[in-house]
DNA sequence: ACCATAGGGTCAAAGGTCTC
DNA sequence: GGAGACCTTTGACCCTATGG
């Protein structure tokens, strides 16, 4: 009972895909190479003897994703390239159907485990996609360590070299309860001791949190350094900004209930009020518009802060860097084609990413230690920010 | 449409409820094994792209009982079974009244509204693809523009307000052919001079390609000037980078041949070698192993043109920029789908937006009149190229 | 007598409808 | 205007008849 279709065996490309909505074909169908979906439409719309009616003018595009848009354009169709109704069986004689048979694994097992079908994924994909989960969980860590009580006083190297304290157990079921200093009632404006008090905490559970990464690991320590000063202005600002409790676009508020908005400070020095206004436009309005939730910031927090092209890094790191950044970009891709859609995917994704420029632009700008120096008013650091910020051989600034 | 779900009636327990509240499950939904209600208000809630806020602390129990109560709890716990948002579909052709007493006339007509076509693809998207094929011609015009002998003395107001040379085909006819100036036989090491030549070139070009992207005509003068300022350096850095015949990934090399790569030039300010580097670690490389199209470039290179974060520009100026930057990188997203496929779209299209934090690096670091002034060794610059890098005031410089 | 091809059937799981 | 019971449609996957 074949169709007439020339199967001609050379068949090399033309015949795979569906004449009618340029899927996948299956073979020919009433003598079309065609999809099953295009066959099934077909002799179901024949059968039935239906008619359909085009809600438009009869020139609906039918392809795979809109194929079911409108049954009128997508049977015209059918008929327009060729399907043969005189190839439809009206009644087969139905000698010897046995009913389906049931093949598919009777269980989906979704137990305690996740989800997730081994099919079409890689092995790398996956371990990509463990490694956005653990990112994800680390941050959470990190939200309860920034919160408690605990700061130790410490050098950087001493903070680089020592075992990370996220993974302690004993250590988190120790101190990483909120510290009650780290909750307001009233919201007050912010003072130096407070951007000051803020940053240091922040560069504190930064490197606590790079010592997370598998990437950070594999670098030399001078690669480390070089990182973690590359990151020393624009970490603490995301890590504010996402984290600010909603008071408006234009406020950002610390954990204390202190506070920074558009108000200007002319006591400050120039750089301030820009970085205020940065903060505020170039990344609270963009985080906030998107509802980046923590998956999106642990990733993006990442991927900038494994930034090959850093000052001071090491030909070799650039590859592991350049190759480690790729993966957690991959990573959070695919996260947001699952979780948000393919369709909204690319426009979020995007804006995720440039949001990358920003960070370049404020981490050039405040690059220079004089600069950074005048940002923070000389206020007295600790000297674990001293050799963050001015270089470990400063000892005595 | 796959099978899979287990239907057989005695099946054990854990298929039969709905992960989601708990109540009987209808089977297999979205991936998880679900209630028609839970159902229904996934596919409601992704077809209408609603989003939710939780009144408390985004912890509601959702169950049966009060499945209602938080939506955004219910919809946080769907996908956090697994619901998954791909398995949404289009929009089918309308089905007809089903058999409970019809309540109100079945017209529907439409009729001869308008267009209309239930395409997938948007209006605007459409348009957005439209636009990169107009960039991508425009870039081909740039390129014989920049080739070609002709170099007009001009101030730059005269420039940003005179009409565009690149769409007056009269002018494309008489001056677009390559000037013989313009190919070489042998390289010779790049002087001051030829990189004073080229830059002069490129800013001409540069503005004539500006004023070409709709996006831009629609700002205030201020605005414009503002935004090529901002490019005036990364810009030519650009178009020299990806226009480069290839020697090699440690050489740049203009159409007369003129080139420079790594060698150290100790005469050089001290930027100079930097930004040598950068062009060849951070541009080139890059941008020649993942072969980058002209579609790809014309589209990145509007994409850092349209900063809606470039300083000095307006606020009402920065939702055009931040809108139509984001229309071109849609359209290159759905490029990248098209031409390198699903898969590889993610990877390239991340890995060519990071590149934006280059040249927000670069931008910054030469912002400064006097870094500009020095990296060109205080060269003679025309009038034209004075305004761009030092404002347009500056006419004694 | 294969056995690849192309018919038809099945049913879980999509989407639409309509009442509350 | 949202929720969900109830309906139709879709199409991946199955089985089988046919003819080279």
């Amino acid at each position: 009972m074949t169709g007439g279709g020339p199967s001609s065996a050379n068949s090399s490309q033309p015949e795979e895909v569906c004449l009618v909505c340029q899927d996948i074909s299956t073979g020919y169908h009433y003598g079309v190479p065609s999809c099953n979906g295009c066959k099934t439409f077909f002799r179901r719309t024949i059968m039935k003897n239906q008619t359909f009616t085009c809600q438009f003018q009869k020139k609906c595009p039918v392809d795979k994703s809109v194929r079911c848009a409108c049954r009128h354009c997508r049977f015209e169709k059918c008929l327009q390239v060729g399907m043969d109704r005189n190839a439809i069986q009206q009644n087969r004689d139905p000698i010897g159907y046995t009913k389906r048979t049931r093949r598919y694994p009777p269980i989906k097992k979704i137990e305690a485990s996740e989800e997730c079908s081994p099919n079409m994924m890689s092995e790398s994909d996956r371990n990509e996609d463990n490694f956005l989960a653990t990112l994800t969980a680390t941050e959470e860590k990190c939200k309860r360590l920034r919160l408690s009580e605990y700061m130790p006083t410490r050098t950087l190297i001493e903070a680089v070299v020592s075992p990370c304290l996220l993974y302690d157990d004993q250590f988190m079921a120790e101190h990483g309860e909120p510290s009650p200093r780290h909750s307001y009632k009233d919201l007050r404006f912010a003072t130096q001791v407070d951007y000051h008090y803020w940053h240091e905490r922040d560069w504190f559970v930064m490197i606590e949190w790079a010592k997370t990464l598998p990437v950070f690991q594999a670098l030399t320590f001078p690669d480390k350094l070089a990182l973690l000063r590359h990151s020393a202005i624009t970490y603490p600002s995301l890590v504010h900004v996402f984290n600010s409790p909603d008071h408006g676009l234009d406020t950002i508020v610390f954990p204390d209930g202190a506070y920074f908005d558009r108000t200007p400070e002319p006591t400050r020095p120039l750089g301030f009020n820009k970085k205020k206004y940065q903060m505020l436009d170039q990344l609270l309005k963009p985080i906030r518009q998107m509802s980046i939730d923590t998956t999106e910031f642990s990733a993006f927090k990442a991927i900038f802060f494994l930034n090959p092209d850093a000052d001071d890094v090491d030909a070799t790191a650039k590859k592991i860097l350049s190759d480690g950044r790729s993966a957690i970009t991959n990573a959070l891709y695919r996260y947001m084609v699952k979780n948000k859609g393919a369709e909204d995917a690319g426009d979020r994704f995007g804006r995720l990413l440039l949001l990358g420029t920003v960070l370049a632009t404020m981490a050039v700008e405040m690059k220079e230690a004089v600069l950074v120096a005048d940002f923070f008013d000389q206020i007295k650091f600790s000297m674990f920010a001293k050799q963050l910020l001015f270089g470990i051989k400063t000892e005595n600034a």
